[in-house]
RNA sequence: GACCCUAUGGUCUAGCGGUUAGGACACCACCCUUUCACGGUGGGAGCCCGGGUUCGAUUCCCGGUAGGGUCGCCA
């Protein structure tokens, strides 16, 4: 039988990076093995559960490239879904676990308790096959040592997690449980719930936790616990799964950049890392910068027009040959999308700014005489192109008796407002020579010697 | 408090009874260069501690320490 696996969040408002991570292994071991990947709900809780909550995980998985084979289309709980164990919305399951507690009540393997139902735990310790830890004996804490019990019925009725994981796993026939680490004492439980229902527990696949990057446990509040933070935050989905995927897994090759099909190819279980990995924030930029370098050139107007878009800039504004021309001279220069309008937002204003520390180095008296020199040869070039303006400032510096940078310094300032950006005479050549001359005009004004 | 998991440079990791302990990110220096980035070259930096086992432990065992997790009518 080929393996079934499910990821199955609960609908916070929000998706976990290590849950985003507990997905994407579950995919890849789906994919890697020719088996299904299940995507469940787990919205037992009425309190906190909404479409929108829901549609924040579809969304992130989406973003992800993260398709499901059985699972909700859409984040209505009534609505529709794909396979034939559905509903995979826990909450439009409730009969599924009356029935399973009622057999449990039954058999006297239940009984109720001030009004909820409890399960009778055996107090023996529970050995767990873990694919990934290995065998682990969990004895009962102390507390368990004095009621082992535990609810799997509210009194007002509502089924525990504990008993819903099970039951839904074991109608799911889900044959590997991959999940995060933090569930691997519950495992327990879980296995007297199976062994309870009379059938055998799934595979167990317990992957470590992601820390922050200092080393302290990840709880929602961190910056970078969320996924928004990553697909808000300019990066490309293709890096932060590659990145996921080197977190707590390894290759064993000391490959780092692979694609998502050379990832499927390789992953297994056995693997799996068996301590928790920090979050390394640097190395996630790293390998954005690798993959924004390479981007097919429509897919990075697109994202390169929405990131403007996103930063009140309306580039559609401007000739469509000058959007493309402006955002070439960008590609591969910078690496987040969210820092593309501060990089090449010149070409869409002319409001230039001036970078305060910048203006007092190079906007001096010594230089104004210099810029008016490489502005006249501008004016006099053959041709406004990357090339003659490359010759027009190397001659004019020759002339002048500098280094090229005396020049190159001030212009650049004069026309971005920036000290660092495209290559400038690319950038002049795309701005045109009348933007030029204007803007060199404008600060030869502005230096007041 | 009890129970469980874990421990290789700053970080992610490879390795493993005998290695000059390998790679990547980050960092430093230099080169390239109109800036930035890219690319090149070189460099600093590591087996948590203590006991065993063994001719020999980073590697196996035990203990400690540290970090993480679990003990809910949260999921």
């Amino acid at each position: 039988m080929k393996p079934r696996v499910r990821f199955a969040p609960s609908p916070t408002g929000y998706l976990h990076i290590g849950g985003a991570r507990t997905a994407l292994f579950n995919w890849l071991y789906a994919r890697h093995t020719g088996g299904t990947f299940i995507l469940r709900i787990e919205d037992t809780d009425a309190a906190r559960n909404s479409q929108e909550a829901v549609d924040v995980i579809l969304n992130g998985l989406r973003w992800l490239g993260l398709d499901w084979d059985e699972g909700p289309l859409t984040g209505d709980a009534t609505g529709a879904g794909k396979g034939n164990c559905g509903p995979y919305f826990q909450s439009q399951r409730k009969e599924n676990y009356q029935r399973r507690v009622e057999a449990l009540l039954s058999r006297g393997l239940a009984y109720e308790h001030e009004g909820a139902v409890k399960f009778k735990m055996q107090r023996e310790p529970i050995t767990i096959h873990d694919l990934v830890v290995g065998d682990v004996v969990r004895k009962l804490t102390d507390r368990e040592e004095a009621d082992p019990d535990f609810v799997i019925l509210r009194s007002d009725g509502q089924p525990v997690f504990h008993l819903v994981n099970v039951i839904d796993d074991l109608e799911m026939d889900v044959t590997h449980v991959i999940r995060g680490e933090d569930h691997l004492s519950n495992t327990a439980k879980h296995i007297a719930l199976f062994q309870a229902f009379g059938v055998k527990p799934p595979h167990y696949a317990h992957i470590p936790l992601i820390l922050n990057g200092d080393g302290t446990k990840m709880s929602k509040r961190d910056t970078g616990a969320s996924l928004t933070a990553y697909t808000e935050g300019g990066f490309l989905p293709e890096a932060v799964v590659n990145y996921l995927c080197l977190l707590g897994w390894s290759p064993k090759d000391n490959r780092e950049k692979m694609s998502r099909d050379e990832v499927v190819e390789r992953f297994d279980l056995p693997q799996i890392l068996r301590h928790n990995a920090r979050f390394d924030y640097e190395k996630l930029l790293w390998l954005q910068g690798e993959y924004a370098r390479e981007l097919g050139d429509d897919r990075f107007y697109e994202l390169a027009v929405h990131a403007f878009a996103k930063a009140g800039v309306n580039t559609n504004a401007f000739p469509l040959p000058y959007v493309k021309a402006a955002l070439d001279t960008c590609k591969g220069k910078f690496k987040l999308f969210s820092e593309l309008p501060a990089y090449a937002g010149f070409y869409f204003t002319d409001k230039i700014e001036y970078d305060v520390e910048a203006a007092k180095k190079d906007f001096v008296p010594e230089n104004k005489p210099r810029l008016e020199k490489l502005r006249d040869a501008f004016a006099a070039a053959p041709a406004f192109n990357a090339g003659a303006l490359e010759i027009a400032l190397k001659e004019t510096a020759k002339a002048l008796g500098v280094k090229a940078g005396v020049l190159v310094h001030p212009c650049r300032l004069a026309v971005t407002g920036k000290t660092s950006g495209p290559s400038l005479y690319h950038l002049l050549e795309v701005l045109g020579k009348e933007k030029v001359m204007q803007r060199i005009e404008k600060a030869l004004a502005g230096f007041g010697g």
